[in-house]
Formats: structure tokens, C-alpha cells, sequence
DNA sequence: TAGATTGTTAATCGATTAACAATC
DNA sequence: TAGATTGTTAATCGATTAACAATC
């Protein structure tokens, strides 16, 4: 802080500082907590802001300094702990608590997703799995679940406080999926399907395509 | 272009500009490709900067100056043609050609990736799919895949040339096939698997990580 | 102690944003 | 023509990188 700051503050003493984090630091924070989890998970105690860096791809300095934003987490010479990092990045993320995803498509992609424990690590519970083929209503996926009739969405979305929609749908079916989880409050929206949704603004529609990521590195590779 | 810098110029005059495209616009022209591709399929014939960034999250702006620094694409008052752009774009990238995938693990989501038309559209092909489960060996997955023995993917990249490997394993086997790949020359390794991987420098492994892009969608929602 | 790694600064580079003339 | 959207500039903001003292 220099001198001049001190004469200007940018709000009113004794406040706390600025809640929000930026789009960029949510972000990172939110991978260093994957990749934390994952090295808690194969039973590593200490990290490096360099070995998070190989894991991530982002630069270590930029890893500390994240880091270091919000306290002195880490101990020189020796790294972080991987069990402290993730109880603070939680904090700061505020995703320490439980939250329900519905999951709407029960084929090869739908039962990988409710099988997976990629959502289940980070506090995301799958509380139901949808579908609409005849063949497949009823049938148990995991221990906890088994596929419902989409009609019972509205059911369900009442019941419980559904926050994620996860989208594993053919595409032609996609929009349909979307447009009733937004009549019924879902303002997240998870697309694995690769249509282009339409959605009103304040709901936020995420479409994970690995394809793009293939595409980059292969130009690296090719160049 | 400062007047400085025609005194010491970068590179001999004459010579072409630098033909490598820096890390961010190589990845944000990939999203662009995905999405033009995308509705192109649904019978989009042109599309505005504006559209583009509701789908990519990439402001407009950004998006009209990284295509204007290749050439004059758009139309003013039009927008782009679909068809011309995703051409264009994949001259940039030199991605126009075809580059042969190897699959690994025939689970849910390894026959969800074997089924689904993400590398398809962008001229990558899956040439083989590889378990070890024998229950699964012979079993036809797609008209043109049947899964193999892990034991063949020796003979496979020998005869094939394969650019990417895709790990769509169980995250305790994910290590094992990686240094089987790196040990046979493979240098991209798509990790579908929740494993931390460890490659020698100059491979490269991208990680698809669902629960990151939810984490801060929800830290956002939130607050 | 010696080696390793954090926390932090400063310099550079690239991304974001607003604004607007050009033009379809 | 009128409306829409590109191509481009300029200003700001955030990310990246190198470097290094502090310290475990």
C-alpha cells in the first residue's frame, strides 16, 4: 500500500475488504481445490506451489500470490499442507456445504457422470437421475439412485433445493431440458450435450468440450 | 509500431510474421471453432461477435479483434459466415487435416466418448478402444470399433500413427497407460480419469475437470 | 548449516472494455 | 435510408514472469 492510499481509502475504514472475488481468481482457486483433492486422495501431505503449477498449468508465481491474498498458508522451504490449503480455499470459495444436482440423461455419459466421484468430492450430491426411454425408468445406477421419469422433475425440484442441472442428453432434447429447468428456478446449467443453449439472462450455461482443449494442444504439437 | 522499433527490428525484413500463435488465442480460437461448428449443424448461415461470446464467454470485442488480425472475415451490419469462418479458422489452426485418437477403457464413459461426435467434428478419429476387462474384449462398441486388448496398443501405434491417447480409466490404471503411451512416443494424453499424472517434459496432459467449472459457477451464485 | 520454497516486488505482456467511424 | 455490426483505437485492468530476500 503506498502512503497516497492511505489518504484515499477506496471505502470506508474499519470495512471489511472486498467479498467478491474476481471471475479469474474463482476460477484458479477452484482448480488448485481439484488438484488438491486429488493429491489428498493419493495421500500427499505438503505441495509446492510448483508441483500445483505442473498439475494446473498456471505459473507458480501466480499460484502463490493467489495464495497469498488471502494469508500465509504456506511454510518456506517445505510447501503447503494439502489438508489445511483445501479447508482455507473452501472457505474463501465458500463451497463448504453439501449441494443437490439433478441429472437429467441415463445413458453411457449419464451413468459415468452418477458414477463418478468428481461431484461428490466437492460437495455436489446427485439427487436424482432422469430420463425418459421406458426401458431404463427404475433401474438402479448407484446404490443411492435410480432413474426416474422426467415428469417427476417438478416433484423433485420442489423437494429439494436442486442448484446444478447436468445435461447428458442426446442434443435434440437439450433445449427442452433447459428451458424446464429454468422455468423452475435452476439458474446453473451443466451442458455435456453439444447444442447451443438459449437461456435468459441471470442463468449461467457451462458446456464442457474437451474437444477444444484437443484441438489447442494439437496445434502446439503440430507447430 | 513505434518509429524505435523499425531501427531494431524483431526478426529480417522480409521474413514473414511470427507464424506461432500465443497460448490464449490459440484456445479461445478452438472455442470459437467448436461453437461455429456446432451451428453450423443446426443450420446457423451466419453468426455476430455477440452470439459468439453468449456461447464462449469471450467478450465481443476480443472476439472481433482476434479474428480481424488474420484477415477481414465479417460483414458490417451482418456478421460472419458460419461456413467461411469455421474454414478460415481451421486454416489458422492447421487443424484441417485428420489425426488418429487411441481410447482407453471401455466403461460408461470411454464407450460415451467412442459414441459421441465431439472429435469427429473436428477430424479426429478414434482408431482403437482398449480394456483389459475380458468380459469386454470383441465387444462392438460403434460400427467401427471394437474393443481390444491393451496388450495390442503396441502393434496399433506402431501401424497407426496416433497424435493423442485418451484415458478414460479407472484413476489406479491411469499412470500405468500414461508411461505406456509416453514410452511409445505419444505426447498428448487426454485425462479423463480423476489421477494426478506425472509425464516427462515436453508431454503435455490436459485434464477435464467437471467440478471446477461448477465450483465457481457456484461460488458466483452464491454471492 | 545448506537447500528449498514461500511471500513479495517490479516490469512486461496480454485481456478487457468502451467507444465509434466505417460500411454492409 | 435506417439499423446493425464490423474493424480498430485507446485506456485500464489483470496475468505473467523474473528475481530475490526471508525463513523453514
Amino acid at each position: 500500500m503506498s502512503p497516497l492510499d492511505r489518504l484515499t481509502p477506496q471505502r470506508p475504514l474499519g470495512q471489511v475488504p472486498p467479498e467478491r472475488l474476481s471471475i479469474g481468481v474463482a476460477a484458479r482457486l477452484s482448480r488448485y481445490l481439484q488438484v488438491l483433492t486429488q493429491a489428498r486422495k493419493m495421500g500427499k501431505e505438503t505441495i509446492s506451489s510448483q508441483e500445483l503449477a505442473d498439475y494446473t498449468h498456471v505459473n507458480s508465481t501466480q499460484i502463490r500470490r493467489d495464495l497469498s491474498g488471502f494469508g500465509k498458508f504456506g511454510k518456506r522451504g517445505v510447501g503447503y499442507n494439502v489438508d489445511s490449503l483445501v479447508s482455507q480455499i473452501r472457505k474463501i470459495l465458500r463451497t463448504a456445504g453439501q449441494h443437490n444436482i439433478a441429472l437429467f440423461g441415463a445413458g453411457n455419459l449419464g451413468q459415468a457422470i452418477a458414477g463418478s466421484d468428481v461431484f461428490a468430492d466437492h460437495g455436489f450430491q446427485v439427487v436424482a437421475l432422469f430420463d425418459t426411454d421406458p426401458k431404463k425408468l427404475g433401474k438402479k445406477v448407484s446404490d443411492q439412485l435410480e432413474v426416474r421419469p422426467f415428469e417427476d422433475f417438478r416433484k423433485v425440484v420442489q423437494q429439494e433445493e436442486i442448484v446444478v442441472g447436468v445435461l447428458a442428453v442426446p442434443p435434440e432434447a437439450a433445449q427442452e431440458v433447459a428451458d424446464e429447468l429454468v422455468a423452475n428456478g435452476v439458474r446453473i446449467i451443466f451442458n455435456y450435450s453439444e447444442a447451443l443453449l438459449s437461456v435468459p439472462p441471470g442463468v449461467t450455461v457451462h458446456s464442457s468440450s474437451p474437444a477444444v482443449d484437443l484441438l489447442y494442444a494439437l496445434y502446439f504439437y503440430l507447430a
